[in-house]
DNA sequence: ATCATATCCGAGTCATTTAGTAGGAATTAT
DNA sequence: ATAATTCCTACTAAATGACTCGGATATGAT
């Protein structure tokens, strides 16, 4: 029941691209650095939130990666969705349906999978990437202050 | 992000403990049969519950297994987590501290594991074995009804 | 006593997933 | 041209998940 390093690290680097490509493009190398993660893995990661249509690059040399939205426009959720595949607890095509399992033995877990599911996606579908960059902000200030 | 086995298997088990060691022992094969998970890995699983507390055993013929505590009074939470370990999605041992960690980029995305962690541990605690076995019986009764 | 029925328990296996690495092709600003 | 950059495929090592096996131990019934 653990995110994989896909989930942490993507986020992370969401984030800093949601601080850091206001204005330019921001290389793989320059988040690479800042968060402590190989280049070569995290070109990996962006690759699946780029198809994901979060962010976008642009070739060769001063290119970089943008986001495609503003950070109040994306949620925790769909970062983490797009590099985890659904939340869900459990494998179960029938989770988000009415229907009865065939055996009606696996069926009454399925009213705990789907609550936690709900529950999962909830929360991170409440949190936008500005909430963090918000948050982030004000961990430097306090930082800053000692 | 997933449960493994161990975890389904197990509430599923704990279910049909539930339902069937109200008076007597209730075997591994009894219990394997209905659900339809191997005598070995199932007495693997029992093996963690009982470890737990929530299952006691009683070897020899006519032997089995019973639940230490009424329906009532074993949450799914308390299941899940003797299976699986805690249910955090990600494994820092400041989740539950509000500390800083060291390194200031890691700590903002603390904030979503510790709400994601605790939204999971709320649904789970809030249901109990008696809450599924009531479900079933619901279940069972509409299943015949057809 | 013996035997069938159970749990207990350590070790081993096989497949899948995770967490990366490596290396080169394609693109583009300077 | 060249340096910087993304893009893309293939590969690998380690960890985890999902079991199986076999034998030891215990116990009620005959």
């Amino acid at each position: 029941m653990k995110l994989s390093t896909k989930g942490r690290y993507g986020l992370r680097a969401m984030i800093d691209l949601a601080i850091h490509s206001k204005e330019n493009q921001v290389s793989i190398k320059s988040i690479s650095e800042r968060q402590e993660i190989s280049e070569n893995y995290l070109e990996r990661i962006i690759a699946l939130l780029k198809k994901a249509g979060y962010v976008k690059s642009t070739r060769g040399a001063q290119g970089g990666y943008m986001l495609t939205k503003k950070p109040e426009q994306i949620s925790v959720g769909n970062i983490l969705r797009a590099l985890e595949g659904d939340l869900n607890p459990v494998d179960c095509s029938l989770i988000n349906d009415d229907k009865v399992c065939l055996e009606s033995g696996l069926c009454v877990t399925k009213f705990v999978w789907k609550r936690i599911s709900d529950s999962i996606n909830d929360v991170v579908d409440n949190i936008s990437l500005q909430d963090l960059v918000n948050e982030q902000i004000e961990i430097d200030k306090s930082q800053l202050s000692r």
